[in-house]
DNA sequence: CTGCGGTCCTGAAGGC
DNA sequence: TGCCTTCAGGACCGCA
C-alpha cells in the first residue's frame, strides 16, 4: 500500500523519464477511475511531477494538473516502447509481466510512443484532472511545517489513540499503517496511548522517529511486503520490507529486546508494537 | 468530537 | 483437488 515513501520513490522515478514528454492520447479503460475529462490533457507537456502526502501531482503545460491516488493497490508502470511493453521482476499478482495486462485502468501514452501505466488491482485509486491544485491544508510528514510545535497543537487536543492520528491525513499527510507501526516502536511509544497522554520529550522522540523512519524507507525505496502490491515504475520491488521495525513481524524477536512483537486491533487496522519496550 | 461498522474491490489463505 | 468463506486495507460516509 503506497503510502509517503513509496509515492516518493515513484515520484523521484517518473520524475526523471516522463518530464518533458508530450501526451499524444488516452485509453481510460476503467471509467470509474478517472475524473474529469481526458481531452484536457492531450497534446499538453510534462512540467514536473509533484507529491503531498500520497498525492501525486503531475503539472501539465496547459496550466491543469493531473492528481493521482493510488490507495491500496494501484501502480504506475512506465514502459519506452507501448508496442511491446514488458516489465522484469513485477510481482505475479499484479497481473501478468506484459503491458497492458488485465489490471490495467488508464494508459497516457505519449509521442515518444512511450506509455505510463496506471495498474490498480482493486480499484480504489483514482487519476483526474484539475484546473487548480487541490491539497488538504494538513503539512505532509517530510515538509517544513511538519514541525514538533504542529504535532503538540494536534495531540493535545484530542484521547484518540496516538496511532489513528498519525494516520489521518487530515492532521498530517502520508502515514499509513506500516510506518504508524514503525514511527511508535522507534519512538518506544505504545501505539494504543491517548494522543493527548502524550509528553513533550515523548512527542519530539515521535516528531524525530517519524522522519527518521520515513526517510529511511526512502533509501530502501519503500516497502513491498507480501500484502503489498507496490512496484516501481519499471517492476522492481522497494527493499523496506527487509528492515521493518513491527509491522507484520508479530511473534518475531523485538530488535531492542528480544520480546516477541504482539499484533492487536486499532481502529480497525492491524498493528504491531513491543509489549516491552512500547510504553 | 468520537468510535464503530459498512462500503468499495480482488485475490490469498484457511476450512472442510 | 476444489469449493466456500473470510479477510485485508485508505478513505469516506452514515450512525449512535
Amino acid at each position: 500500500m503506497p503510502e509517503l515513501p513509496e509515492v516518493e520513490t515513484i515520484r523521484r522515478s517518473l520524475s526523471r523519464t516522463i518530464t518533458g514528454k508530450k501526451i499524444k492520447s488516452l485509453d481510460v479503460r476503467t471509467k470509474k477511475l478517472f475524473i474529469g475529462s481526458s481531452d484536457d490533457m492531450i497534446g499538453s507537456t510534462i512540467i514536473s511531477l509533484k507529491r503531498w502526502a500520497k498525492i501525486f501531482t503531475i503539472v501539465l503545460s496547459n496550466g491543469r494538473f493531473v492528481q493521482i491516488h493510488l490507495k491500496m493497490s494501484g501502480e504506475l508502470l512506465y514502459a519506452k516502447d507501448s508496442k511491446n511493453a514488458e516489465l522484469k521482476n513485477i510481482l505475479p499478482r499484479a497481473g501478468s509481466k506484459k503491458l497492458p495486462n488485465k489490471h490495467t485502468r488508464i494508459i497516457v501514452f505519449f509521442t515518444d510512443n512511450s506509455a505510463l501505466y496506471f495498474n490498480d488491482l482493486r480499484m480504489f485509486g483514482w487519476m483526474k484532472v484539475t484546473t487548480k491544485e487541490e491539497k488538504p491544508k494538513s503539512p505532509d510528514a517530510l515538509s517544513r511545517e511538519f514541525t514538533v510545535d504542529h504535532l503538540q497543537h494536534v495531540f493535545c487536543s484530542t484521547k484518540r489513540s496516538i496511532k489513528t492520528v498519525l494516520m489521518d491525513q487530515e492532521k498530517m499527510g502520508g502515514i499509513g499503517n506500516i510506518y504508524a507501526n514503525d514511527a511508535l516502536w522507534q519512538a518506544k511509544i505504545h501505539p494504543a496511548r491517548a494522543a493527548i497522554s502524550l509528553t513533550i520529550t515523548e512527542i519530539k522522540k515521535l516528531h524525530r522517529a517519524i522522519i527518521e523512519i520515513l526517510k529511511e524507507a526512502i533509501k530502501y525505496k519503500g516497502s513491498s511486503a507480501k500484502d503489498e502490491m507496490y512496484v516501481l515504475p519499471n517492476g522492481e520491488k522497494g527493499q523496506y520490507q527487509n528492515h521493518l521495525k513491527v509491522y507484520h513481524r508479530t511473534g518475531s524477536p523485538c530488535l531492542r529486546c528480544k520480546t516477541k512483537i504482539e499484533a492487536m486491533r486499532l481502529g480497525g487496522r492491524g498493528t504491531f508494537f513491543c509489549p516491552k519496550c512500547q510504553k
